[in-house]
DNA sequence: TGGAATTTGTTAAAATATGTTATAATTTTA
DNA sequence: TAAAATTATAACATATTTTAACAAATTCCA
């Protein structure tokens, strides 16, 4: 068998099963386990699967760096994830507005901030966003504040689930105080 | 045989099969492995097939099938996603509702299908589902159609967005007809 | 037909893949 | 915690595949 072929397979059951051990693989392939092992490697150092002890799991690529919020602690949603530059260029990501909020509150100097709109997933600075604070839904950490590169889309959100509308300005305030 | 014809059974076979070993070839053929292995090179660089070692395979070998839209060919977007699952089992994932409603027409037999909350992004049996259709927002295709598990997030977002809230019946005959 | 160009086959060697064994690392267990 | 069991790795031997070089066969054209 090709070994390219092998490889297909092996992509094909551990997706399916989410996951398999070498020794079924040998069984199924009908190879030895060290071939099975390398063959492994070569695909997680592709990035398709991961390997653990005893056999691999399903890859997911977008965990790889794990990166996590650096107020809360938790995953990065894609559609409220904040990125703050901080003076010296490093950048420190926040699961969502309320967490980056909460994070400037420590780093005063900011050269730039990221956020992601709500409705669109398209990336918009910080500063010239609109927000909706406190509005019925809870995506992420409360308070809740949902952010909008369009400021009607921000409006026509307000009339569904309610909440205070704010400017970026505004919205400092409100968690940082004057 | 002529070469041209010999290289149009390859291209046959290698299609149908996914993939054939050198070996395979000859004996197929009946012509010696070095010829073989020149046919190969010479549609190889062509691009029509991609010789890996031992064979050849068709496409580029072992990329991770990307999972598309099986009805528009797009990527997945994780807010929008719909997944149908055939009566035989076999799952068929779409962009968004809209792509989803148009492979029913299709697939009539239906087992079970799933898509995604817009607000929450939790997973929701379609049929208990409700639907904005054409929202002033498009986030995927046109018509454009939005997915909530709770009706009153549905009802909020229609306030601000205006569209026709829909169950899962009523969707259906928007897209299908009775 | 003769001879050049092309294709095919043969052989040896280089490159690569696989299997085997011993050893190291890790987990399980008692 | 130490011993046993399991799994992973490294190193090497073996097997397989690919390539290059050349010889033989075939095709093409004047």
């Amino acid at each position: 068998m090709i070994r390219e072929l092998r490889h297909q397979k092996i992509i094909e059951v551990v997706t399916q099963k989410q996951g398999i051990t070498v020794q079924e693989l040998t069984s199924l392939l009908k190879v030895s386990a060290m071939t099975i092992h390398r063959d492994l490697r070569l695909l997680e150092e592709k990035g398709i699967l991961q390997r653990v002890r005893g056999g691999v799991v399903i890859g997911r690529p977008d965990e790889t760096k794990e990166e996590i919020c650096g107020y809360c602690g938790k995953a990065l949603p894609a559609r409220t994830r904040v990125m703050l530059f901080g003076g010296s260029g490093q950048a420190v990501p926040a699961c969502c507005v309320h967490c980056g909020m909460g994070l400037l509150r420590h780093e005063r100097e900011l050269s730039a901030g990221l956020t992601v709109d709500f409705l669109y997933e398209t990336v918009i600075d910080l500063e010239r966003g609109y927000y909706l604070y406190e509005p019925q839904i809870k995506v992420c950490c409360v308070p809740s504040v949902l952010a909008f590169a369009d400021r009607g889309d921000a409006e026509r959100m307000q009339m569904g689930f309610g909440g205070k509308l704010l400017n970026y300005e505004e919205l400092k305030n409100c968690f940082i105080g004057k």
